[in-house]
DNA sequence: TAAAGTTACTTTGTATTGCAAAGTGACTTT
DNA sequence: AAAGTCACTTTGCAATACAAAGTAACTTTA
């Protein structure tokens, strides 16, 4: 097991639960509301904001605002950095399951 | 995205940086020394150590004590718990790749 | 039309966590 | 026998996660 098949490589703003399922939903559907994010991976209004802030701040998924009716709304999308590392993390993870496929049952 | 498809279905405790490359050592290996754990995974001793113990806290993984030499060395490895929970979490990330195999290019 | 309610965030306070530094006890070398 | 090494273990603090409370812009109801 060298170091980079360690999940150490990826900072921990990145590495988190509920942040990478939210850079799940972005990689995925592109753009994605406040509203939305927060009732697919669930938790208060506060933590999800949080979570967004972070993401935000190291630069993986930006905000624009839209109006929807007469309200604004916060829809989120990930940045080129962002889906880049994304797809860094994918090919971290296929590579993962490789070596299991691979490995004596033990 | 169902909710089995999010992060969040695992606990605080798997779900962690250090402590997943912890349990992917273990399952890989078996029965891994406490010195070789913290030359693999980096850090500080009392940082390794106290993951180690959130792991065993949480019945994942278990320690065996060894007398190599005239020092006795602490061993661990996963429980019946932490292979299955270990093997759910390939699962998913199987099927998280799966998804991302079809997803349309955007 | 003004008061009460709703929506969509944002701010704040606290309990928990992660981690480095210091500590311990059993040897081992000088 | 004093100093050093090894393999953890304990301690203290800085950073984090999250819930609760707050805010601002509308919208409904009396």
């Amino acid at each position: 097991m060298g170091t980079d098949t360690l999940y150490t490589q990826f900072d921990s703003v990145f590495f988190e639960k509920t942040r990478l399922s939210m850079m799940t939903i972005l990689y995925r559907e592109k753009r994605v509301s406040f509203k939305r994010i927060k009732i697919t991976v669930g938790g208060t209004d506060g933590a999800i904001y949080t979570h967004l802030q972070k993401l935000q701040d190291a630069g993986y998924i930006e905000p624009t605002k839209e109006i929807i009716g007469s309200k604004v709304q916060t829809f989120y999308s990930l940045t080129k950095e962002g889906k880049k590392l994304f797809q860094k993390y994918i090919t971290f993870m296929e590579s993962m399951i490789r070596v299991d496929d691979t490995a004596d049952s033990r």
